[in-house]
DNA sequence: GGGTTAGTTAGCTGTCAAGTTATATAATGT
DNA sequence: ACATTATATAACTTGACAGCTAACTAACCC
Protein backbone atom coordinates (compact mmCIF):
# COMPACT_ATOMS: atom_id res chain seq x y z
CA UNK A 1 0.00 0.00 0.00
CA UNK A 2 1.15 3.28 -0.99
CA UNK A 3 1.70 6.12 0.86
CA UNK A 4 -0.85 8.44 -1.88
CA UNK A 5 -4.71 8.99 -1.99
CA UNK A 6 -5.55 5.88 -1.98
CA UNK A 7 -3.91 5.25 1.11
CA UNK A 8 -5.85 7.81 3.04
CA UNK A 9 -8.90 6.68 1.70
CA UNK A 10 -8.46 3.24 3.02
CA UNK A 11 -6.79 4.81 6.58
CA UNK A 12 -10.35 7.53 6.59
CA UNK A 13 -12.14 4.52 5.98
CA UNK A 14 -11.06 2.38 8.26
CA UNK A 15 -11.57 4.63 11.19
CA UNK A 16 -15.00 5.53 10.20
CA UNK A 17 -16.54 2.51 11.50
CA UNK A 18 -17.22 2.66 15.32
CA UNK A 19 -15.99 -1.18 15.99
CA UNK A 20 -12.44 -0.41 14.36
CA UNK A 21 -11.61 2.63 16.05
CA UNK A 22 -12.71 0.22 18.99
CA UNK A 23 -10.23 -1.79 18.09
CA UNK A 24 -7.74 0.78 17.25
CA UNK A 25 -7.68 2.15 20.95
CA UNK A 26 -7.45 -1.30 22.24
CA UNK A 27 -4.32 -1.66 20.64
CA UNK A 28 -3.15 1.44 21.78
CA UNK A 29 -2.78 -0.10 25.21
CA UNK A 30 -0.89 -2.87 23.83
CA UNK A 31 -0.78 -5.71 21.49
CA UNK A 32 -3.84 -8.30 21.17
CA UNK A 33 -5.19 -11.72 19.73
CA UNK A 34 -7.96 -11.97 17.47
CA UNK A 35 -10.10 -13.51 20.59
CA UNK A 36 -9.12 -10.76 22.83
CA UNK A 37 -10.38 -8.11 20.10
CA UNK A 38 -13.71 -9.79 19.76
CA UNK A 39 -14.46 -10.15 23.37
CA UNK A 40 -16.11 -6.50 24.05
CA UNK A 41 -17.92 -7.04 20.81
CA UNK A 42 -21.44 -8.26 19.95
CA UNK A 43 -19.99 -9.76 16.88
CA UNK A 44 -19.29 -13.54 14.90
CA UNK A 45 -15.42 -13.87 15.01
CA UNK A 46 -15.68 -13.99 11.06
CA UNK A 47 -17.13 -10.45 11.44
CA UNK A 48 -13.82 -8.91 13.67
CA UNK A 49 -11.74 -10.75 11.29
CA UNK A 50 -12.84 -8.67 8.66
CA UNK A 51 -12.19 -5.50 10.09
CA UNK A 52 -8.93 -6.46 11.35
CA UNK A 53 -8.44 -7.02 7.30
CA UNK A 54 -9.48 -3.59 6.58
CA UNK A 55 -7.16 -2.17 9.63
CA UNK A 56 -4.33 -4.46 8.08
CA UNK A 57 -4.66 -3.25 4.20
CA UNK A 58 -4.07 0.33 4.81
CA UNK A 59 -1.23 -0.47 7.36
CA UNK A 60 -3.19 0.56 10.66
CA UNK A 61 -2.30 -2.95 12.13
CA UNK A 62 0.41 -5.39 11.49
CA UNK A 63 0.08 -9.40 12.70
CA UNK A 64 2.52 -11.77 13.50
CA UNK A 65 2.19 -15.33 14.43
CA UNK A 66 2.66 -17.34 18.08
CA UNK A 67 1.43 -20.84 17.55
CA UNK A 68 -1.85 -20.19 16.91
CA UNK A 69 -2.42 -16.90 17.66
CA UNK A 70 -2.03 -13.85 15.23
CA UNK A 71 -1.38 -10.85 17.72
CA UNK A 72 -2.44 -7.73 16.43
CA UNK A 73 -0.18 -4.67 16.54
CA UNK A 74 -1.06 -1.15 16.10
CA UNK A 75 1.38 0.71 13.56
CA UNK A 76 1.39 4.38 14.55
CA UNK A 77 2.74 5.52 10.85
CA UNK A 78 0.07 5.14 9.68
CA UNK A 79 -2.50 6.82 12.45
CA UNK A 80 0.37 9.85 11.94
CA UNK A 81 -0.35 9.73 8.37
CA UNK A 82 -4.23 10.60 8.70
CA UNK A 83 -3.03 12.78 11.54
CA UNK A 84 -0.79 14.76 9.13
CA UNK A 85 -3.35 15.04 6.06
CA UNK A 86 -5.65 16.99 8.92
CA UNK A 87 -3.36 19.09 10.42
CA UNK A 88 -1.76 20.32 7.13
CA UNK A 89 -5.16 21.67 5.73
CA UNK A 90 -5.88 23.16 9.74
CA UNK A 91 -2.53 24.96 8.64
CA UNK A 92 -3.71 26.55 5.55
CA UNK A 93 -6.66 27.21 7.07
CA UNK A 94 -5.31 29.16 10.14
CA UNK A 95 -2.53 31.14 7.99
CA UNK A 96 -5.49 32.77 6.29
CA UNK A 97 -6.61 34.49 9.39
CA UNK A 98 -2.92 35.07 10.11
CA UNK A 99 -3.30 36.95 6.83
CA UNK A 100 -6.51 38.18 7.85
CA UNK A 101 -5.46 39.99 10.79
CA UNK A 102 -2.57 41.17 9.40
CA UNK A 103 -4.60 43.00 6.72
CA UNK A 104 -7.10 43.59 9.80
CA UNK A 105 -4.04 45.73 11.62
CA UNK A 106 -2.96 47.42 8.37
CA UNK A 107 -6.22 49.47 8.30
CA UNK A 108 -6.02 50.20 11.67
CA UNK A 109 -2.11 51.52 10.80
CA UNK A 110 -3.19 53.59 7.65
CA UNK A 111 -6.13 54.75 9.66
CA UNK A 112 -3.91 56.60 12.05
CA UNK A 113 -1.41 57.27 9.62
CA UNK A 114 -3.32 58.48 6.88
CA UNK A 115 -6.02 61.68 6.97
CA UNK B 1 -25.94 16.11 14.42
CA UNK B 2 -24.29 15.40 18.19
CA UNK B 3 -20.63 15.18 19.23
CA UNK B 4 -20.73 11.56 19.26
CA UNK B 5 -19.84 8.32 17.63
CA UNK B 6 -22.22 9.11 15.10
CA UNK B 7 -20.17 12.51 13.94
CA UNK B 8 -17.17 10.47 14.07
CA UNK B 9 -18.45 7.87 11.70
CA UNK B 10 -20.01 10.98 9.43
CA UNK B 11 -16.61 13.11 9.60
CA UNK B 12 -14.03 9.49 8.82
CA UNK B 13 -16.86 8.85 6.18
CA UNK B 14 -16.34 12.25 4.48
CA UNK B 15 -12.45 12.47 4.20
CA UNK B 16 -12.38 8.81 2.82
CA UNK B 17 -13.33 10.17 -0.32
CA UNK B 18 -10.67 11.95 -2.38
CA UNK B 19 -13.32 14.34 -3.83
CA UNK B 20 -14.27 15.59 -0.93
CA UNK B 21 -10.66 16.45 0.72
CA UNK B 22 -9.54 18.12 -1.98
CA UNK B 23 -13.01 20.02 -1.52
CA UNK B 24 -12.21 20.65 1.80
CA UNK B 25 -8.96 21.20 0.76
CA UNK B 26 -10.00 24.31 -1.07
CA UNK B 27 -12.46 25.44 1.56
CA UNK B 28 -9.47 25.97 3.74
CA UNK B 29 -8.17 28.45 1.09
CA UNK B 30 -10.97 30.36 1.80
CA UNK B 31 -14.98 29.76 1.22
CA UNK B 32 -16.28 29.25 -2.29
CA UNK B 33 -19.46 28.60 -4.38
CA UNK B 34 -20.75 25.17 -5.14
CA UNK B 35 -19.44 25.81 -9.24
CA UNK B 36 -15.94 27.22 -8.09
CA UNK B 37 -15.58 24.07 -5.75
CA UNK B 38 -16.72 22.10 -8.88
CA UNK B 39 -14.41 23.62 -11.29
CA UNK B 40 -11.78 21.31 -11.08
CA UNK B 41 -12.97 17.87 -10.93
CA UNK B 42 -14.71 15.67 -13.72
CA UNK B 43 -17.72 14.91 -12.29
CA UNK B 44 -21.50 16.31 -12.96
CA UNK B 45 -23.08 19.03 -10.50
CA UNK B 46 -25.14 17.12 -8.77
CA UNK B 47 -22.49 14.63 -7.95
CA UNK B 48 -20.50 17.74 -6.13
CA UNK B 49 -23.77 18.80 -4.48
CA UNK B 50 -24.10 15.31 -3.39
CA UNK B 51 -20.27 15.63 -1.77
CA UNK B 52 -21.17 18.71 0.04
CA UNK B 53 -24.32 17.38 1.55
CA UNK B 54 -22.18 14.64 2.90
CA UNK B 55 -19.63 17.58 4.58
CA UNK B 56 -22.60 19.49 5.64
CA UNK B 57 -24.42 16.61 7.57
CA UNK B 58 -21.14 15.97 9.62
CA UNK B 59 -20.23 19.78 10.54
CA UNK B 60 -17.11 20.16 8.00
CA UNK B 61 -18.78 22.95 6.28
CA UNK B 62 -21.56 25.03 6.14
CA UNK B 63 -23.43 26.97 3.91
CA UNK B 64 -25.17 30.45 3.81
CA UNK B 65 -26.97 32.00 0.85
CA UNK B 66 -26.18 35.25 -1.31
CA UNK B 67 -28.47 35.73 -4.13
CA UNK B 68 -28.17 32.82 -6.16
CA UNK B 69 -25.07 31.70 -5.05
CA UNK B 70 -24.56 29.41 -1.58
CA UNK B 71 -21.11 30.09 -0.88
CA UNK B 72 -19.53 26.81 1.44
CA UNK B 73 -17.37 27.87 4.54
CA UNK B 74 -14.83 25.09 6.11
CA UNK B 75 -16.13 24.29 9.84
CA UNK B 76 -12.30 23.90 11.82
CA UNK B 77 -14.61 22.60 15.12
CA UNK B 78 -15.41 19.55 12.77
CA UNK B 79 -11.61 19.08 11.55
CA UNK B 80 -10.36 19.45 15.39
CA UNK B 81 -13.00 16.76 16.30
CA UNK B 82 -11.55 14.02 14.09
CA UNK B 83 -7.94 15.48 14.76
CA UNK B 84 -8.96 15.18 18.68
CA UNK B 85 -9.81 11.48 18.27
CA UNK B 86 -6.73 10.39 16.56
CA UNK B 87 -4.26 12.13 18.97
CA UNK B 88 -5.80 10.49 21.67
CA UNK B 89 -4.85 7.27 21.10
CA UNK B 90 -1.56 8.01 19.82
CA UNK B 91 -1.36 10.06 23.33
CA UNK B 92 -2.62 6.19 24.90
CA UNK B 93 0.43 4.74 22.29
CA UNK B 94 3.02 7.01 23.91
CA UNK B 95 2.14 6.59 27.75
CA UNK B 96 2.67 2.71 26.98
CA UNK B 97 6.14 3.64 25.72
CA UNK B 98 7.07 5.60 28.51
CA UNK B 99 5.57 2.88 30.74
CA UNK B 100 7.87 0.71 28.76
CA UNK B 101 11.53 2.86 28.79
CA UNK B 102 10.87 3.66 32.78
CA UNK B 103 10.49 -0.33 33.11
CA UNK B 104 14.01 -0.81 30.61
CA UNK B 105 15.39 1.70 32.87
CA UNK B 106 14.28 -0.08 36.78
CA UNK B 107 16.03 -3.35 35.45
CA UNK B 108 19.06 -1.36 33.96
CA UNK B 109 19.26 0.00 37.72
CA UNK B 110 18.50 -3.19 39.61
CA UNK B 111 21.62 -4.79 37.84
CA UNK B 112 24.06 -1.67 38.51
CA UNK B 113 22.63 -1.50 42.63
CA UNK B 114 21.94 -5.04 43.16
CA UNK B 115 24.55 -8.40 42.80
C1' DG C 1 -42.91 37.88 -17.90
C1' DG C 2 -38.94 35.32 -20.30
C1' DG C 3 -34.42 33.91 -20.24
C1' DT C 4 -30.23 32.95 -17.76
C1' DT C 5 -27.43 31.49 -13.96
C1' DA C 6 -26.82 28.71 -9.63
C1' DG C 7 -27.94 24.95 -7.34
C1' DT C 8 -30.93 20.99 -5.64
C1' DT C 9 -33.93 16.84 -5.92
C1' DA C 10 -35.39 12.45 -7.87
C1' DG C 11 -34.71 8.15 -9.83
C1' DC C 12 -31.67 4.86 -11.69
C1' DT C 13 -27.47 1.68 -11.82
C1' DG C 14 -23.32 -0.48 -10.37
C1' DT C 15 -20.17 -1.27 -6.79
C1' DC C 16 -18.61 -2.05 -2.28
C1' DA C 17 -18.90 -3.00 2.58
C1' DA C 18 -20.90 -5.08 6.91
C1' DG C 19 -22.87 -8.71 8.87
C1' DT C 20 -24.30 -13.51 8.94
C1' DT C 21 -23.61 -19.07 8.82
C1' DA C 22 -21.03 -22.86 7.43
C1' DT C 23 -16.69 -24.77 6.30
C1' DA C 24 -11.67 -24.95 6.15
C1' DT C 25 -6.80 -24.46 7.88
C1' DA C 26 -3.28 -24.55 11.26
C1' DA C 27 -1.06 -25.40 15.50
C1' DT C 28 -1.50 -27.78 20.34
C1' DG C 29 -2.24 -31.28 23.67
C1' DT C 30 -3.07 -36.31 24.71
C1' DA D 1 -4.28 -40.23 15.08
C1' DC D 2 -7.89 -37.23 17.34
C1' DA D 3 -10.02 -33.65 19.66
C1' DT D 4 -9.53 -28.76 20.83
C1' DT D 5 -8.39 -24.02 20.24
C1' DA D 6 -7.53 -20.02 17.29
C1' DT D 7 -8.33 -17.96 13.19
C1' DA D 8 -9.36 -17.52 8.12
C1' DT D 9 -12.15 -18.16 3.88
C1' DA D 10 -16.44 -18.74 1.16
C1' DA D 11 -20.93 -17.68 -0.11
C1' DC D 12 -24.73 -14.99 0.64
C1' DT D 13 -27.98 -10.97 2.03
C1' DT D 14 -28.69 -6.42 2.88
C1' DG D 15 -27.85 -1.67 2.94
C1' DA D 16 -25.14 2.37 1.81
C1' DC D 17 -22.89 5.21 -1.57
C1' DA D 18 -20.80 7.14 -5.98
C1' DG D 19 -21.95 8.47 -10.30
C1' DC D 20 -25.10 9.54 -13.98
C1' DT D 21 -29.33 12.04 -16.52
C1' DA D 22 -33.41 14.54 -16.31
C1' DA D 23 -36.31 17.60 -14.20
C1' DC D 24 -37.14 21.12 -10.71
C1' DT D 25 -36.57 25.65 -7.69
C1' DA D 26 -34.84 30.08 -6.82
C1' DA D 27 -32.80 34.42 -7.67
C1' DC D 28 -31.30 37.63 -10.95
C1' DC D 29 -31.55 40.70 -15.35
C1' DC D 30 -33.74 42.80 -19.13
Amino acid sequence: MPLTEERLNATFTALADPTRRAIVGRLARGDATVNELAAPFAMTLPGISKHLKVLERCGLISRSRHAQFRPCHLERAALDAALEWIEEHRRVWDKRFDKLDAHLRDIQTDQRGGR
